[in-house]
RNA sequence: UGCCUCGUGGUGUAACUGGCAACACGUCUGACUCUGGAUCAGAAGAGUCCAGGUUCGAGCCCUGGCGAGGCAGCCA
């Protein structure tokens, strides 16, 4: 465990999980579970729970499974299934064999129903959704008891497997638990355990008609497994008196009792700028805002995994958020300073210009090719270098260069010499514009003696540009992503709009970038620095002849932060 | 006029279970630098939602307010 000076301080939770221990409360065994719902893709959110549960196995020495909570097959496939899985995997974390779905309990949950309706707890109830929901109450009135509440075990028991059997079309009938309908907790009020639903599930086919709600699944499906600690969000803390009172009624041994699965809640992950409800994603990706679950503007794993992000720094930043149980927003500048922190020391280093300004070497012999030595990461020696080829025509970033330049620009201006990185010194002598008085090039000379970087006598120079040779660059498609959303909450609209109005229309720009040569040979997924600019990778779009690249993050720029302030 | 949970710098998370609030991110300085990146050094910023109470002493305990979130699917 951790008996190491730093300690740093425990969550809610590790203090829970090692006072157990400490009590032997599980018998020092630890097993938590990643219960995802297979209706949608995961998200960052996810990533935070799923870090969590696999994480307090890690570090206790327990174990973490797999279960898909899927109990509804209306809204359940497959495709999500297998999209779930990858997104864990990825994200680095394992289940080994114990991949297992609340679907695979359906018989002993249809038993233990059976069992609470011979300890006369429930029972079948005739009444409609709109009856049910009727005479539930409201939060500050009681509901009242159905008329079908008093039958009698027999006749509850034919009933239920009637309704099994498939003798009653949907909503005809539910099976409830009989507990209060006076109780201040709504979930307390008769719940519903099982509902009719001629549908067939993902797995277990046309063999179910009737399906057990969530409260009456997972509960169960956690002591069967011998779940010992059970997380999850705040929103099912109402929920827990019910996990607690089916367990109740159908563990009848003091000593199982004893150490039986416990519930706990901490509060969910939510990041600002971003929706992360799955039915708002889903209504993003069904109405084409975004080009699907995998677009990497999305907050899901699958998005942000082809964003450039990295497992490592999901992690680190699910870490560092912690875990409590206060409502909370995290900046999305935190997440990606997360990605910045682990790219950095990572992330190979080329040079790529993205809009284009032509550079013209006046005293640079025609047709001639210099190769020049570049360090591919400055954090890292063991990166090596390679070549960089530079020529008399080069590009510049436009914003490189300005003909009447503010007091702290450092760049390139009329009369002002920059050092091109791993280069050459070169003096801009003379600025060429079009008719429409847009500068169309700039003729420079360069110091043949300031080979690699430096100038021999010493003369120091203020800025250092990137630059690409124009007749060595490889061109390619850079998409460029901002936000997804204008307001950092989007919930936040006028009436009559919605949160669809606060999207970002400048979320996605596409341009043309020119990088340098060595990229020729980038697979999809390849992740790299371009320098000044910003973390890149490869997107899987690109096909052989074309290269299609996402701007991941940009690097921090204080230069901007300085003009943005004036 | 119900129940549950929560309320600590701008944002998160801590405070050894009562000893005058720490860490990270952000912000602002400065140093260094062949990425205006990275790195390094430093500063500002909360007196812990409010009001009482217990105590020598409270962010931690008690009482009462106020505020926020959740709960009325045959969703999870």
């Amino acid at each position: 465990m951790n008996i190491e000076e730093p300690k740093k301080p425990l969550n809610f939770i590790e203090e829970i999980i090692e006072k157990d221990l400490k009590n032997k409360k599980h018998n020092g065994k630890i097993l938590t579970r990643f219960p995802p719902e297979p209706n949608g893709y995961l998200h960052i959110g996810h990533a935070k729970s799923i870090c969590l549960n696999f994480g307090m196995a890690q570090k206790y020495g327990g174990k973490c499974n797999l279960r898909f909570d899927d109990t509804n097959p209306v809204k359940e496939d497959v495709e999500y299934v297998d999209s779930i899985k990858e997104d864990i995997h990825w994200l680095g974390f394992d289940w080994e064999d114990r991949e297992f779905y609340a679907s695979d309990y359906f018989n002993q949950l249809y038993e233990w129903a059976k069992l609470l309706i011979k300890k006369g707890v429930a029972y079948v109830d005739d009444h409609s959704a709109d009856e049910v929901s009727a005479t539930r109450g409201t939060p500050t009135l009681p509901g009242q008891e159905s008329p079908f509440r008093k039958r009698s075990v027999e006749e509850n028991l034919d009933l239920f497997e009637k309704m099994k059997n498939g003798d009653f079309p949907d909503g005809t009938k539910v099976l409830r638990a009989k507990i209060d309908m006076a109780s201040p907790n709504m979930h307390m009020r008769d719940p519903v355990m099982y509902r009719i639903k001629h549908a067939s599930h993902h797995r277990t086919g046309d063999v179910w008609c009737i399906y057990p709600m969530y409260d009456f699944a997972h509960g169960q499906s956690d002591f069967i497994e011998g779940i010992t600690h059970s997380l999850c969000t705040l929103e099912f803390e109402v929920h827990r008196p019910l996990y607690d009172w089916f367990l109740d009624h159908i563990i009848d041994s003091p000593e199982v009792n004893r150490s039986r699965t416990h519930q706990f809640e901490f509060a969910r992950l939510n990041l600002n700028y971003t929706v992360m409800s799955k039915r708002l994603l889903l209504q993003l990706v069904r109405d084409g805002h975004v080009n699907g679950w995998d677009d990497p503007r999305m907050p899901t794993i699958s998005g942000l995994r082809r964003r450039g992000f990295t497992p490592e720094a999901i992690r680190d930043f699910a870490d560092r958020v912690g875990v409590a149980k206060r409502e909370n927003v995290i900046d999305v500048d935190f997440l990606e300073h997360c990605l910045r922190e682990d790219l950095n020391k990572r992330a190979h280093r080329i040079m790529g210009v993205l809009n284009p300004l032509k550079v013209v070497i006046e005293n640079y012999p025609e047709g001639e090719t210099d190769e020049l030595e570049a360090i591919n990461n400055p954090e890292d020696d063991t990166m090596g270098t390679r070549n960089v080829p530079f020529s008399k025509v080069l590009y510049i970033e436009q914003e490189d260069f300005m003909e009447d330049p503010p007091k702290k620009f450092f760049r390139l201006a009329p009369g002002r010499e920059v050092r091109l990185r791993y280069a050459y010194f070169i003096t801009c002598k003379e600025v060429i514009k079009d008719k429409e008085g847009n500068i169309s090039e700039i003729i420079c000379t360069y110091d043949p003696a300031s080979r690699g970087g430096n100038s021999p006598d010493g003369r120091k120079v203020k800025g250092t540009l990137h630059w690409v040779s124009a007749q060595h660059a490889v061109k390619a498609e850079v998409r460029l992503y901002d936000r997804l959303f204008v307001k950092e909450d989007p919930y936040e609209y006028k009436e009559g709009e919605n949160f669809l109005s606060n999207l970002n229309p400048e979320s996605l720009k596409t341009t043309e970038g020119y990088i340098e040569p060595s990229v020729k040979s980038a697979q999809p997924g390849d992740k790299f620095q371009f320098e000044r600019l910003g973390y890149f990778c490869v997107d899987p779009d690109s096909t052989p002849d074309k290269l299609v690249i996402n701007r991941t993050v940009t690097l921090k720029d204080s230069w901007a932060k300085m003009t943005n302030k004036s």
